[in-house]
DNA sequence: CCACAGGACGGCT
DNA sequence: AGCCGTCCTGTG
């Protein structure tokens, strides 16, 4: 395949340190120059802000241009989210501005399920490592200047994958789970295309916690950071729950506040943009702490 | 050596 | 419904 280039010329709210390092995607890393490169579907892409522009390069598995509106959501205009956030209060003003850049990329819905299983008690780089290690063993290489990339395997491929397997690639207790879901979606006990045409969100997260390994956080992560683009999802890890009872409820304790009452607070406040605002706040409590 | 960090899940109340 | 111990690995 030949690399192929694309250029976003005067492009608001797009930022690569904030798209990639929000804890949304797990397959992009930092170059020398302060670039991006990484991986998803069949794509190897290098992105890179200079001045006002965004320079896009790589091997693509189709037109580019339209790999990457969709792949960074470019079709949805954040600056007018950013505006309804922004009177919501003067914390979320805050947080917003600290990671304005950010864009929630359209992951494949796979990757980002088996992705998400894998982040449960678990910190990012060692998530990271794991997944170049699944993908490495299980996926398909691509050259793109003379380094290797591994293509995140599909149902099938990863599905040769043993317990034993898996264990050894380091997932721990989880690697239980990751076998059990893989064998669950490849024999279509639940078929992620009749997934994806599921309207309501409750159904949907009930759907997918039918899933061994996924509970209410990594639903609603799936919801949130794949092609299912759920943005009224609202997330609750450790840091979400810490910054918003720094923000709103003032426990002396922050384990005693409840997923419940954080997700009745951003639902109250940011309504069906609660994801969005959840990124925003995670990345700023998260950078700045 | 130990303490801690990070979610799902099953057993218990 | 809520609480708690367990699961695994890396870091300080």
């Amino acid at each position: 395949m030949e690399k192929q280039f694309y250029k976003l010329e005067n492009v608001k709210s797009f930022e690569p340190t904030h798209i990639f390092e929000c804890g949304q995607c797990f397959r992009w890393n930092v170059q020398e120059d302060l670039s991006y490169t990484g991986i998803f579907k069949n794509n190897v892409l290098n992105v890179k802000k200079e001045n006002n522009s965004i320079i896009i390069s790589g091997i693509c598995d189709g037109n580019i241009q339209k790999i990457v509106e969709d792949y960074f959501d470019l079709n949805r205009n954040y600056e007018e989210i950013k505006e309804r956030l922004a009177k919501v209060d003067e914390n979320l003003k805050i947080a917003e501005e600290y990671g304005s850049g950010i864009r929630l990329l359209n992951q494949d819905l796979w990757e980002t399920i088996i992705s998400f299983i894998i982040s449960a008690n678990n910190n990012i780089p060692r998530i990271k490592k794991i997944i170049e290690r699944i993908a490495k063993k299980y996926g398909e290489k691509i050259l793109f200047e003379n380094k290797e990339y591994y293509t995140f395997p599909n149902v099938e491929s990863l599905s040769k994958a043993t317990v034993e397997d898996l264990r050894e690639l380091g997932l721990g207790f989880r690697d239980k789970r990751i076998y059990d879901t893989t064998k669950i979606i490849l024999e279509k006990q639940i078929d992620l295309e009749e997934l994806e045409k599921i309207k309501d969100v409750n159904l949907l997260r009930e759907k997918l916690m039918e899933l061994p390994g996924v509970g209410e956080k990594v639903a609603d992560c799936v919801m949130l950071f794949s092609s299912l683009k759920r943005l009224e999802v609202f997330p609750v890890d450790v840091w979400v729950r810490r910054v918003m009872n720094d923000l709103y409820i003032n426990k002396p304790d922050e384990n005693k506040v409840s997923k419940e009452e954080v997700r009745k607070i951003a639902k109250q406040k940011y309504g069906n943009l609660a994801g969005i605002a959840q990124q925003y706040l995670f990345y700023w409590k998260r950078e700045t702490s």
